[in-house]
DNA sequence: GTAAGTTTGCTAACAGTGTTAGAACAGTTA
DNA sequence: TAACTGTTCTAACACTGTTAGCAAACTTAC
């Protein structure tokens, strides 16, 4: 008898429904805002049906990392496909990547656990401001001793932040390692890079 | 007469033990279990006397922010002033930088909005394995073809994942600025420099 | 020294959050 | 029809940030 097999489809359907409201909610006002109750409302159930279909908020919410990673993996994996050359491929890799990150900055932000700070907050911190000037000193002397003197001051600043928090961020994520000379010899590699990529 | 004296006194008292009993809570049990009625709890007053000293929530964070930003620069500036080559300068903040990073965890997270998703949860996405895997692959393959053939691919895979995640976390950051040649052109720099570094 | 005014701090509430116990109802089976 | 099973709800608990309104204490003026 199909009883079973339609009650398990319903129950699939359900299921499917909550996170299809989640998301939306999601779009619609960001990771913060989303809450149990709110998609309770959208499935027009009630609060504890979710329970019946996830251990709790954060599964639903781990539901989703793993999704991103998935859509990640396989724009990831077609950009490899597309040439043999391991030096294309890892250029249409770093393409695909921010591409992705882009294209889906919900995913992205919970991938990582990026809590973003509103535009409005940044704004307000004026050492901010003295940070990146700090940091402009050293670089725009280094351009002006260097020959090829028509290096953006500005886009290398970028280039050196990106580095040093990336470097940061990827291992706060995976704490646990044991990772320090390895950081240690990323940091070495990133400012020789950095220095002759400049000096040039 | 010193009583307005006294009272200003008295008031910033509270205002800075406030502080510091947050600051106790955030290292104890990290941002997240931070709430105003355990701070009030801690330096015995009741919950509106913190809206007395503080816009609210966002207002005492925030003042964890500056501070923080203000530590980094001071350590930074220390740094920049041990010499006066700017190659050696560069070089001098990016250690600074780490180091700031990794001995004020707390500081680092708030100031970048690091929601810092938990140990147990990033094993719990196995998706994670595979994406790191699928980039291994030609960055095995680029390290074979190269003379220099004693490089890590593990290492060389997190070089290159840290470009691209503090890239893109630095971009969203700030947002609404137009940086998209900006970013085409830091890319660009961070993929010739990294095969680069790998061919040898 | 008493009366008026100001400041300070409190209780108690509002509106929201995640989560769960226990009752009520429906659907299935004997 | 009666018993059982599973589904779904109401209502609560323990939190969260935030604020209105009252009461007591302290300061000032008369």
């Amino acid at each position: 008898m199909g009883i079973a097999e339609r009650k398990i489809r319903q129950k699939e359907e359900v299921r499917s429904s909550i996170l299809r409201a989640a998301w939306k909610l999601v779009v619609q006002d960001g990771w913060q805002a989303l809450s149990i109750r709110k998609i309770a409302d959208a499935i027009e159930y009630s609060v504890p049906v979710i329970y019946d279909h996830f251990l709790n908020k954060e599964a639903i919410m781990l539901e989703f990392t793993k999704q991103g990673f998935q859509q990640l993996n396989a724009q990831v994996d077609k950009a490899i496909k597309k040439s043999p050359q391991p030096e294309q491929q890892i250029e249409a890799i770093a393409y695909a990547y921010l591409k992705f990150a882009f294209n889906n900055k919900e995913y992205y932000q919970l991938m990582y656990g990026l809590g973003m700070p509103t535009c409005e907050t940044v704004r307000q911190i004026e050492e901010l401001h003295s940070f990146t000037e700090l940091i402009l000193g050293p670089i725009r002397n280094l351009i002006a001793e260097s020959k090829n003197s028509k290096a953006d001051p500005f886009l290398k600043l970028h280039t050196y932040w990106s580095m040093l928090h990336g470097l940061i961020s990827i291992n706060m994520l995976g704490e646990g390692f044991n990772k320090d000379e390895m950081n240690e010899m990323i940091l070495k590699d990133f400012i020789s890079g950095f220095i002759s990529g400049i000096k040039k």
